[in-house]
DNA sequence: TTGACGTGTCTCATATAATGAGACAATAAT
DNA sequence: ATTATTGTCTCATTATATGAGACACGTCAA
């Protein structure tokens, strides 16, 4: 959670607001000790952000993210298919490392597939886009479930026998957004596919990165 | 596109200027003609929503919004799953009608249904979970694609023929965020569907409404 | 080339608007 | 009954958002 300076504070202010209500439901007086503001002020912004939509309160009276976040999300997601910026950049580690590449989202617990590309190989790893997998297996899941990382992480076997990948968080202001990952049998990438492919896993990833900004 | 006033005056600029790019991308000269504020002030609204990932600038310069935005959606979703509130609110709603009822929200230029379910009769009208329909055509569709209103919408053989149907908005702040509604064949619902389950498709929408808040 | 125009960026004095102390109310806890 | 704890609201003060306008850059036409 560290604090964004801009040129508006009260949108800093706001925002990170908006940010802490992200991590859990907030009480007021949750925020007023996580933001050092007073408790007036705490007030009135997070009264404003609620009029706004970007907060509302459960039942407890504790403040949530708002619903119009969701609306602004999918819009947002339209305007900004991720699938579409990183398939060019799959591609390309696909043409490198010769196996298949796959983008990740989290997506509650688990994580979803968004964007993929196979391998030419007679044997390959096929990940449906669209597809659901878990997010305690896999490479690719252990990069969604930490909060941040940086680096590549690996895993042989983990999630399907004969399978082995690698994975790099796609960072946006320090969050994982996304991961990409490269699989194939254990065959080819052999005991560490870290060691063979991570540093170009990390390379796209941080080209999708670049990208979104 | 009304100018919601709270007690923060720069979050109600800062959220204008996020509205009116959600509408369509907009550069920086037309967000100053929108909103009336002058160059400068725009500007560092603009430059710090950006610092924070509401907005982003696309590769013409405009902006558009941020990735930020589909994190904060996606984690507004997991709070509030608006299928799940739904979820019993259809059922009460086809246990009072006898027939099929769903709720939609729109996606781009199409609706997608997030929440059914089905009549009990043999004859029955099915939209799976996850369907993509047309804006253009249904009650539901009707709904969706007007920016605010009240009331029913019924439409009879238009979307699909033999299927008769009526749709009411869920309102939040004003703003049409999903459309519930009731169809089945025209051999029951008869040629005005909105006369007969109307006043029962609306009670179901501000029963939702009233949760989300 | 020159000039005119549209666009985005940045600075700075001024006044507006956000701020925090604190009063008050309403529950919850002991 | 007493004491915390939480949320709400008012008001004087000062911090901060504001807009005019200068500047830079690119585009188009003559």
């Amino acid at each position: 959670m560290e604090r964004i300076v801009s040129a508006v504070g009260v949108v800093d202010k706001a925002m990170e607001l908006v940010g802490l209500v992200e991590e859990r439901p907030r009480s007021l007086a949750d925020l007023v000790e996580a933001t050092g503001y007073s408790k007036a002020t705490t007030h009135r912004l997070a009264g404003s952000l609620q009029d706004h939509g970007l907060l509302r309160r459960d039942a407890d009276g504790r403040y949530v993210l708002g619903f119009r976040l969701v609306g602004l999300g999918r819009r947002a997601e339209h305007y900004f298919p991720l699938a579409n910026v990183a398939m060019p950049i799959l591609r390309e580690l696909v043409d490198k490392t010769g196996e298949s590449a796959q983008l990740y989202v989290r997506e509650g617990d688990s994580r979803v597939c968004v964007a993929a590309v196979e391998s030419p190989h007679g044997l390959r790893t096929i990940v449906e886009r669209g597809a659901v997998l878990s997010l305690t297996a896999g490479s690719g899941g252990t990069v969604l479930s930490q909060g941040s990382s940086e680096g590549w992480v690996e895993s042989v076997a983990e999630r399907e026998p004969g399978v082995a990948s690698v994975s790099a968080p796609v960072l946006s202001r320090g969050a994982v957004i996304a991961a990409v990952s490269v699989s194939g049998p254990v065959e080819r990438l052999g005991p560490s596919p870290g060691a063979l492919f991570g540093g170009e896993v990390m390379r796209a990833a941080s080209g999708i990165a670049a990208v979104v900004g």
